[in-house]
RNA sequence: GGCGGCAUAGCCAAAUGGUAAGGCAGAGGCCUGCAAAGCCUUGUAUUCCCGGUUCGAUUCCGGGUGCCGCCUCCA
């Protein structure tokens, strides 16, 4: 079977073919950085580390562009109210944002570009639409004309007749004096509560709306056409298909051919919000003494187009899966009898099972799933000696495979202990041999107490770090 | 009002027109001096409810209930 991704465009499967192979054009709406990313949002994002990864996992070569926003709406009115600058608080947020991803293993996209650093690109994007009469200026703004794009709709699937204005009742209908209400800003001009948060520029003194910079700056680092877009669902509409419109009435070519779009994350089955309580960084997890490991799990482990449910309930069996994996790597780099199973079989199984999970619109759950089947397998054949040195060798480097696409089958952070527990540990192997339990089961304790877990293999004692 | 999504065991979560993966937790067992790890067994899962199509539906269709998203700047 064939990669294949859900087209929001098409609503509809639909085998990927990129435009220009091996190369993968990928662009994903960012941030905008005024505050820390809260666990939605990293959830989107981690769909889309996974999309990147899966894609250089199947021999693409990813361009992927994110970009940040930096002026906007609620960056503006949260300077107003802090009054810190705009560039100290983007910088602040964009600094904490990629210590998010860090945290979380999300690797980096191969461009960050800010709106801030894109005006004259944007200026110019405007004005190509003011020359070729989808756009219009009125009192220093400059909007978007959606009547002269008939496709306006394709990506939504609304009808653009039948748009209500202002049904969410989220718009103040005084602000806007364009001659179609739907019309939205390009270029918006400069007001008092702006402050000094403004660009002279051809379009006169102002700074741009949000939906222009993603079209600008994915063209300008992708191409006119390229391959991948996605973003949160929220994004389809408006953003993304007025990205379109201005994409594709400026250039008058195909913008993007598959459009994708991750659902929203559900916290104890509710909607995230600060005044239920249910709100949450990642820092915030962190502070809780919560594995970045085992949130990454739980943003992942979900298919990326169903809606999620983050629990700490789910969050603490993650953290005993990865345990399970830890230790089955752990089983597997002690093997050291040169003969036995090569276990070529149960890992060609394994991969190929989890590579036609993702290849079907990323099922993350089955991939996952053919993983966990193969562990068992060989845990089997473990507990018998049945696997060889060559075999063990195998089964690791697959692991490091799909850790590449996953990134939650890493080995663990090999710890050594120190002379004083290794001495213990020793102690306690000595009043075994001696058949003194009591002192044995007490070293255990005591050692168990500072963070060292003992197990009992055939061959000797494993000491593990439990924390 | 328009458009869309979701509802599967205690929890998380796949799949499928022929009675349902995987993980975590629980129970019993093997192993162990005892543990831990591992393995085996174990949850008759009324697959939200009510109709319909079908030899057969959890899967398709209609209705209902609940939750969620978008409807001009929220991942």
């Amino acid at each position: 079977m064939a990669l294949q991704f859900y087209n929001s465009l098409t609503r509809k499967k639909e085998e990927f073919t990129p435009l220009d192979p091996p190369r993968v054009g990928m662009y994903t709406c960012g941030p905008t950085v005024y505050n820390y990313a809260h666990i939605g949002n990293l959830r989107t994002f981690m769909f889309e580390d996974l999309l990147r990864r899966y894609l250089n996992y199947r021999g693409y070569v990813v361009r992927h562009v994110m970009n940040l926003t930096d002026v906007e709406d609620k960056i503006i009115r949260t300077c107003r109210e802090t009054g810190e600058s705009r560039e100290s608080l983007t910088a602040r947020y964009t600094q904490a944002f990629f210590e998010d991803l860090d945290a979380l293993g999300i690797e980096r996209a191969e461009a960050y570009p800010a709106a801030t650093d894109h005006i004259n690109d944007i200026v110019a994007a405007i004005k190509r639409l003011l020359e070729k009469g989808h756009a219009y200026e009125i009192d220093g703004s400059v909007y978007f004309r959606l009547s002269s794009f008939p496709d306006y709709g394709k990506l939504s699937h609304f009808d653009i007749a039948k748009l209500q204005s202002g049904a969410s009742g989220r718009v103040d209908h005084d602000e806007y004096e364009t001659d179609d209400v739907r019309d939205f800003a390009l270029w918006k001009a400069y007001d008092e509560d702006d402050g000094d948060v403004y660009w002279e520029t051809e379009l006169g003194k102002g700074r741009p709306g949000w939906h222009i910079e993603c079209s600008c700056m994915s063209m300008k680092y992708l191409g006119e056409s390229f391959d991948i877009h996605c973003g949160g669902i929220d994004n389809l509409f408006p953003h993304h298909e007025n990205e379109i419109a201005q994409s594709e009435a400026a250039t008058g070519k195909p913008f993007v051919r598959y459009w994708l779009h991750s659902a929203h994350l559900l916290v104890e089955n509710k909607k995230m919000s600060k005044s239920a309580g249910n709100f949450y960084t990642l820092r915030d997890l962190l502070k809780m003494g919560h594995d970045p490991l085992a949130i990454r799990w739980v943003l992942l482990a979900t298919h990326y187009r169903q809606p999620s449910n983050f629990t700490f309930e789910a969050l603490a069996a993650a953290g005993r899966s990865l345990q399970r994996i830890r230790d089955f790597r752990i089983r597997l780099s002690e093997v050291r009898q040169p003969d036995g199973d090569d276990l070529r079989d149960a890992c060609e199984t394994c991969e190929t099972r989890f590579r036609e999970a993702l290849d079907d619109d990323l099922n993350i759950s089955a991939a996952l799933a053919s993983v966990f089947e193969f562990i068992r397998q060989v845990n089997v054949q473990l507990d018998q000696f049945a696997v060889g040195r060559g075999g063990a060798e195998r089964a690791l480097a697959l692991l490091d495979r799909l850790n590449a696409v996953t990134g939650v089958f890493a080995p663990p952070i090999a710890e050594e202990a120190p002379r004083e527990v290794l001495d213990r540990v020793a102690a306690r192997t000595e009043a075994r041999r001696n058949r003194d339990f009591a002192l044995a089961d007490a070293i255990r304790d005591e050692l168990a107490e500072s963070g060292w877990l003992i197990e009992d293999t055939p061959d000797g004692p494993r000491v593990k770090r439990t924390d």
